[in-house]
RNA sequence: CGGAGUGUAGCGCAGCUUGGUAGCGCAUCUGGUUUGGGACCAGAGGGUCGGGGGUUCGAAUCCCUCCACUCCGACCA
């Protein structure tokens, strides 16, 4: 009891305190220099990082909320190895799915082992041998552990490091009914997570990507430096990764030709913004061309894919299609010539003798500008049915700002997000690879349904520093902060009563339940130093404690985010505290 | 994997073009003076100049090679 009372609080004195005033070169990103500069992590190498006392208590505080709130909604906590046998992993098909971001090992008897980048194969493989009954299930079980991912490129600190702390948990489940009861309670479950971590952050609909499955929503911490861009509805709830997001038909019919389609000479024109700049043709006005492979099955050997001028191609979009080939694969200049005869600069959809899907938009847009498969020229005013049939329509763009809002109200907004938890419906792919079955009420053995939930505990120490800081640092959320006050004595070495007070308040806050660090650094280290340094460290309370404020019977209060500090009587401070806190 | 760049004291950098045996600021240590926003004075310690090889009387500097790190890119016509 005393030991953990001691450890929840320190002085400077006895505590490494590394911050830095210069910025380290090499980082990027506004949470990688704050975090290297208040002395919470440092490299080992690439995407390698060790955390310092200071920075993993921070670390620690967000585990504990995590742990709790998995906790609270039924979950159990278990911990399996960070290293995996191959065996797993070839059982589920992934040791030769699963790229060089696999780190494969092997052990002094040649065996091949790999270190986890998650751990479905190790969870369903648990699950197999200790579930037999219906009976035992639904069932959720997490862990925080080590994850390995070998990045093709790690950056941005914490953010995107090769080794990595992750909350993961997967449920077990009789029928899809049960499994997305388990989803709901997770979606609930992150949601109060990240609302007691103090971030501002959304959950967005999002793709299921390598992992499979169906069902999939991320939860994204909302930050300009995010990696990700999310679509959100500007009066609804609606939000999903711009990937997945529905791009929307323009409103309203497809507008009547206005005028005749010439062929025009365009030697310098090989892209869009070419043709927009030396014709003053709107934008909007212009069709794309891309010429992909078609899929294996199919008669063609490649597909045309139209989009507006200004819009981008979806890739994962355009692979669902079943005409189109997966991976996506675009043509090169050379396969492009030896089917139309003309090279990339000038393709469109008039005369072209392959398959040809349009964007919903290229559909409703008249008096169009296109290559005329023909080396140098382009038609202008282009018009569907008059000039050349409309072709299968899709949804095959990147939703744009402005774009009406799948969900039917508003329009769009695009944004910034750091991904911090993604929670899935994986339903039977990995239970089905390693016969992870139970008996039912029929005595019938039956395919387990699966979720699996993740939260990278480590990023989100770096999205919520991305999310709270200022020129003179991190400013912690309460809940994370390192240490709730900083207590800062001038002239502890010289002053009696200086020296009583702090040592007082020290014990009555630490009593009280906070996590104090007191600056009782030497008569060398100067108040602007200590100053400078809380403040960078993002404490988040900071009291002073000097001989002019002794004679007038008052301390100095200053919250991290306010502009002006504040003279407390002395007896008041604890009150104060106790109101601006919330342990 | 492709392209570009960097590697000199714990951190940030100069020196390299034009070879002559390493320097600045911050940090650290000692002594003193300071004490409300990254103090001042005096002194000190700390570098196989990323590794290896070569050229040369002599290499941080020129050449070769390997390594590490960083940034950009990975097909949107």
């Amino acid at each position: 009891m005393l030991i953990n009372e001691l450890s929840k609080s320190m002085r400077t004195s006895q505590y490494l305190i590394s911050t830095v005033k210069e910025t380290p070169s090499d980082a990027e990103v506004i949470s990688h220099q704050l975090m290297l500069r208040a002395g919470l992590i440092r490299k080992v190498a690439s995407g390698l990082y060790n955390w310092l006392p200071l920075g993993l208590r921070t670390l620690r505080k967000v585990e504990r909320i995590v742990r709790e709130e998995m906790d609270k909604s039924g979950a159990m906590e278990v911990l399996m190895p960070a290293v995996q046998p191959a065996e797993l992993w070839e059982e589920s098909g992934r040791w030769e799915q699963y790229g060089p971001e696999l780190l494969r090992v092997n052990d002094r008897h040649n065996r091949e082992f790999c270190v986890g980048p998650t751990h479905e194969e190790v969870i369903t493989d648990l699950i197999r041998r200790e579930i037999k009954s219906y009976k035992q299930l639904p069932a959720n079980f997490y862990q925080i552990q080590t994850k390995f991912r070998d990045e093709i490129r790690p950056r941005f600190g914490v953010m995107r490091s090769r080794e990595f702390i992750m909350k993961d948990a997967y449920s077990f489940h009789v029928g899809q009914d049960s499994l997305q009861e388990t989803y709901d309670v997770m979606h609930q479950t992150y949601t109060n997570i990240f609302t007691r971590l103090g971030l501002d952050f959304r959950p967005v609909l999002a793709d299921t990507g390598s992992i499979g499955g169906a069902t999939s929503h991320e939860f994204h911490v909302l930050a300009d430096s995010g990696e990700d861009d999310i679509a959100f509805s500007n009066v609804s709830d609606y939000a999903a990764n711009v990937e997945l997001a529905e791009a929307m038909a323009p409103e309203g019919d497809l507008a009547a030709p206005t005028v005749e389609m010439t062929t025009v000479d365009t030697p310098d024109a090989k892209t869009i913004d070419e043709l927009v700049a030396q014709f003053s043709l709107p934008i909007e006005k212009t069709i794309k061309t891309l010429i992909v492979k078609a899929a294996e099955d199919s008669e063609a050997e490649f597909v045309a894919l139209l989009v507006r001028g200004d819009h981008e191609l979806n890739e994962i979009k355009a692979e669902k299609l079943t005409q189109v080939a997966e991976p996506l694969e675009f043509a090169t200049e050379e396969q492009i010539r030896d089917l139309i005869g003309a090279g990339p600069g000038s393709l469109g959809p008039v005369g072209l003798n392959i398959p040809v899907i349009a964007d919903r938009t290229v559909a409703k847009t008249s008096d169009f500008g296109a290559g005329a498969n023909i080396d140098g020229k382009h038609f202008f005013g282009i018009n569907w049915e008059r000039d050349v049939a409309l072709p299968e329509v899709a949804d095959i763009r990147n939703v744009v700002e402005g774009d009406p809002s799948p969900c039917g109200e508003g329009t769009l907004e695009i944004k910034r997000g750091i991904e911090v938890g993604h929670i899935f419906q994986l339903g039977q792919k990995y239970s089905e690879a390693l016969k992870a079955e139970v008996l039912d009420q029929n005595g019938k053995s039956v395919v387990m349904n699966m979720g699996c939930y993740g939260i990278g505990v480590t990023r989100v120490i770096a999205a919520a520093i991305e999310q709270n800081h200022d020129d003179g640092g991190i400013i912690w959320p309460e809940a994370i902060a390192p240490f709730h006050i900083a207590l800062i004595p001038l002239q502890y070495d010289k002053s009696a009563e200086v020296k009583e007070l702090t040592d007082r308040l020290y014990q009555e806050l630490q009593q009280a339940g906070y996590d104090v660090i007191v600056d009782d650094r030497d008569k060398k280290t100067s108040p602007g130093v200590k100053f400078a340094d809380m403040d960078l460290m993002g404490i988040p309370h900071r009291v002073v404690i000097s001989p002019r404020g002794n004679e007038a019977g008052t301390l100095e209060y200053k919250g991290r985010r306010d502009d002006e500090k504040q003279d407390v009587q002395i007896d008041e401070v604890l009150p104060l505290l106790a109101e601006r806190i919330n342990l």
